[in-house]
DNA sequence: TCAAAAGTGTTATATATACACCCATGG
DNA sequence: CCATGGGTGTATATATAACACTTTTGA
């Protein structure tokens, strides 16, 4: 019923409708993306995105959540629609549309069987092979606003694993603005947010002297966006 | 050829692809949306976006700027892609994906005959009637975006005529932002970005003395966007 | 004992906010 | 001559940016 001038025209012609998922992940100070070898023809062996076609019966969030936990195992993961590609000829084989769909990741929490078994890969952000059709436009987008999602919603916080270093931390907000900030200015900026606890462990994988670990706390930090504030970092 | 594990299980199901567009004016003050009421059944009578199915051998954009031009006569406008709306059951006839797109106009500018014939017609933002199916998700979704948007892009000038006035200026900056700025502040802020040229003219419909005219000046603009300045505005 | 990363405070600068009066004009 | 909206400047508070040294510890 989403047509108006549609109906006048008695134009109606149905066309694939597919998802495209673009994984984000960060390990070792570098962000990172999963990577899929196409198996099937056409453009077997070539990267792509992962994705898939959306069914009749299937939200479109939906279909992005099955695509992730397809490929990689996981479940509950914060993703976001990006936006829709919709270039008449972008697929060479038919009229197909995709709706590409952004998934931060603890990447130390995926199946990595399930992931070899996809035939996938993840390649450093700045190291990304060429890949199908429209996908390298679809992974600058996504960088893009990631870069602008960061300064007003703290989703840094969903590529690191429950417990993490500040300096891990600031490394990741590094990683996606590219560019170095000051230490000194970003610790005094999150910890000023109120949302991190610190916890008694230390994490010593990066020094000797170890440094210690926090956890996001949720509650402060929805508190926190009710009160209008934003997380805007350096 | 954007299906990847869509291929391994072979389901591959065409749906319908339409798209809605947000169309935002503002006059005497306030923010407006053209709303259209739907001339055929099912749901006939009721307001709605107006939007199309895409065709087959259409880009999105194109279906989009389409839709813009057959109900308004307006061509080179300002128009971008919100996101899609795919939920199974959000149109309960069959399934449809939308992809609704917003469009900024100037409201003087539109044909009004056009308008009239499709029945169509413009509500301030405030006072919307129900829309069918996501509608006013869609509306609601587009003031958000709107909102954020303003910050770093001067999309204000979109909706006002080619030569305006400061206080014209800021009392848009106030509907989009639902609320009231300081003159001078205001003033101070919008001159210093150095992309408003002032003319000889002034306007005196809005009061006696009359206010100087201003029109926006695109060379400065694409200056300052490259130096990386935003356009925050109170 | 030293290399390597963690942790800490202060100052200067820039930006945002608050605030009140005069100006020009048509009616 | 007065009511109405247009136009201006300054002082304060807040946020950001710049900057260098001490601590800890395993190798």
């Amino acid at each position: 019923m989403s047509e108006n001038l549609g109906d006048l025209y008695q134009v109606k012609e149905k066309m694939y409708v597919a998802t495209d998922c673009i994984i984000f992940g960060f390990q070792n100070g570098k962000l990172k993306l999963l990577v899929f070898k196409r198996k099937v023809s056409p453009l077997e062996g070539e990267w792509s995105l992962i994705g898939s076609f959306v069914r009749l019966d299937e939200d479109l969030e939906v279909a992005g959540k099955r695509v992730l936990k397809e490929s990689t195992g996981l479940e509950n993961v914060y993703m976001q629609q990006l936006r829709t590609y919709g270039k008449k000829d972008r697929d060479p084989g038919y009229r197909c549309i995709s709706v590409a769909q952004y998934a931060l990741i603890r990447i130390n929490e995926y199946d990595e069987e399930l992931v070899e078994e996809h035939g996938a890969k993840w390649f450093e952000i700045d190291q990304l092979p060429l890949l199908i059709l429209d996908h390298n436009q679809m992974v600058h987008d996504a960088l893009l606003q990631l870069k602008q999602n960061a300064r007003y919603r703290p989703i840094g916080f969903e590529l690191l694993p429950e417990k993490f270093t500040i300096p891990q931390l600031q490394a990741l907000y590094e990683a996606i603005y590219r560019r170095e900030l000051d230490p000194r200015n970003f610790r005094k900026k999150v910890l000023s947010l109120n949302v991190l606890e610190k916890l008694d462990e230390k994490d010593r994988s990066g020094s000797k002297r170890g440094a210690f670990l926090y956890k996001f706390n949720n509650d402060n930090y929805r508190d926190l966006l009710e009160s209008g504030y934003n997380f805007e970092i350096a």
